[in-house]
DNA sequence: CCATCTTTGTGCACGCGTTCACAAAGACAT
DNA sequence: ATGTCTTTGTGAACGCGTGCACAAAGATGG
């Protein structure tokens, strides 16, 4: 998964458990495909395979929805359908905004998933002056000097940040000035916001970092383990006295700008 | 974040708490900017502050690395970001590959947060013949036809699925049959995996949903709430004997293939 | 060498999330 | 009607993750 909340602790929304609504999404899209095929009804079991999860979560999950399924039949497909999608406010409009039209951008501008949600792509807003009125998924690239102006008149309150690391905060900055209350983050930083902004992110390079690790692990067992346990640490070891650190011989990686050169 | 884990209910690797494991990066990430500005020492409370999390967290997630901290002083940076680096296998080299090459694969194939991390994109592979030869980001794109001789010619063992949703189930199941044990997923589909192969997912559909979640219940809210709590439900209550869903009426949406036509 | 001050490492308690297991509810057949 | 059978909804137990708060460790200054 994508990484997780940034805010909000554990502010149990409307008493549905954070754990369950990101769920919901899973869910919807297992009775959406359901219901194209035409099933009526489903039960608990059925559909907790479908949506890869265990039958008593999905149960539960439900039951802080209210009790919609009938015992010994299961799910009425059509009518979940509507109260999931009513739970996550998906039967409303939501125009959105997306800040940063390189690669990454461009993608998620022409991502079906959001068209199909309710999610409506108000506005593509990039800094190259280059860019401006370029057509990207057939909608005109604006320069973000006009970013204010976008959110006001679409009433933006969603807002995409698939900008340099370098820029995002300050980008972040301006779309909470202007009324943006909920981002959704793909440039490597961690972003501060004031309280009632909500901001979840999508860090691609940590997702392959976590693999790598149980990567590491299993080839390790593999090996029967405990093979090179400390090896040799290049580094300094828990330095006595503060060792002043020569330069910046770290020299490669670095931390890379970001997603694209926008 | 990008969505979950899918297998591995909670195996607790060497002694590491998933969950710490998921936030070793974000460590690691904000050690290297220090390390960049040749910085030698850092206290949890100031390291915490640049990661986003609460110190008293980030100390617990170090203590299960080891003593790493000199009491008093606080952390060697380059020390640490060697040890982090190592635990999560990033000293060694990662080839992995990217199956399918859409918008999306062509923003993951020029992303520069892989190679600076240990991943190097060994391969790019597509379905379709017409990209077979086309450069993107510098590597040519190869035929899919190919894609088990890539993944045993290099020795891959992590790939990234960006295709359509449809074909997703197929390619995972090629690419764990070729040998790759860890797969970062793209496409809004469940993946089944046999034991011992790690899949995590990237919805970026999913994260979207949840923003609208909090955006509506943040809405709600300022409108003094409890306005309108059931509405007028358009489909078919707990019907009580099984409706046969007249056809496909749901019509429109419907879960859209996927990321891109590849 | 001792006192003081800073910062780590962790024991402990608490709360959320997951899972089991079962009683209650309703469909269906006779 | 009544009994059987299926499946939901949930009470309760458990385990993981988080955060507090403090003792131990070590640096630093006199």
């Amino acid at each position: 998964m994508a990484t997780g909340r940034t805010h909000r602790p554990a502010t149990r929304s409307r008493g549905i458990p954070e754990a369950t609504v990101a769920r919901l999404p899973l869910y919807l899209r297992a009775l959406t495909t359901l219901s194209e095929r035409s099933v009526p009804t489903v039960s608990s079991e059925e559909l907790a395979a479908a949506a890869g999860v265990n039958s008593a979560k999905l149960r539960k999950d439900f039951s802080y929805l209210g009790s919609y399924g009938t015992r010994g039949v299961g799910y009425d497909v059509e009518y979940l359908v509507y109260q999931i999608s009513r739970e996550l406010g998906l039967t409303q409009d939501w125009p959105v905004v997306i800040v940063g039209i390189g690669n990454l951008g461009a993608a998620l501008a022409g991502y079906g998933g959001f068209a199909s949600r309710g999610f409506r792509v108000a506005a593509l807003i990039d800094a190259d002056p280059a860019m401006t009125g370029k057509p990207v998924a057939g909608i005109p690239v604006q320069h973000s000097d006009d970013l204010e102006k976008i959110i006001a008149e679409d009433g933006v309150s969603i807002g995409v940040i698939a900008t340099p690391a370098g820029v995002a905060q300050a980008v972040c900055d301006r779309l909470v000035a202007a009324g943006v209350t909920s981002i959704l983050n793909f440039a490597p930083t961690v972003l501060s916001v004031p309280d009632g902004v909500d901001v979840r992110k999508v860090d691609l390079s940590i997702e392959l970092q976590i693999l790598a690790f149980h990567e590491q692990r299993k080839a390790g067992e593999e090996l029967g383990e405990e093979a090179a346990p400390q090896a040799a640490a290049p580094a300094a070891p828990p330095a006595a006295t503060r060792t002043t650190a020569e330069g910046g011989r770290k020299g490669p990686d670095g931390d890379v700008p970001a997603v694209m050169p926008a």
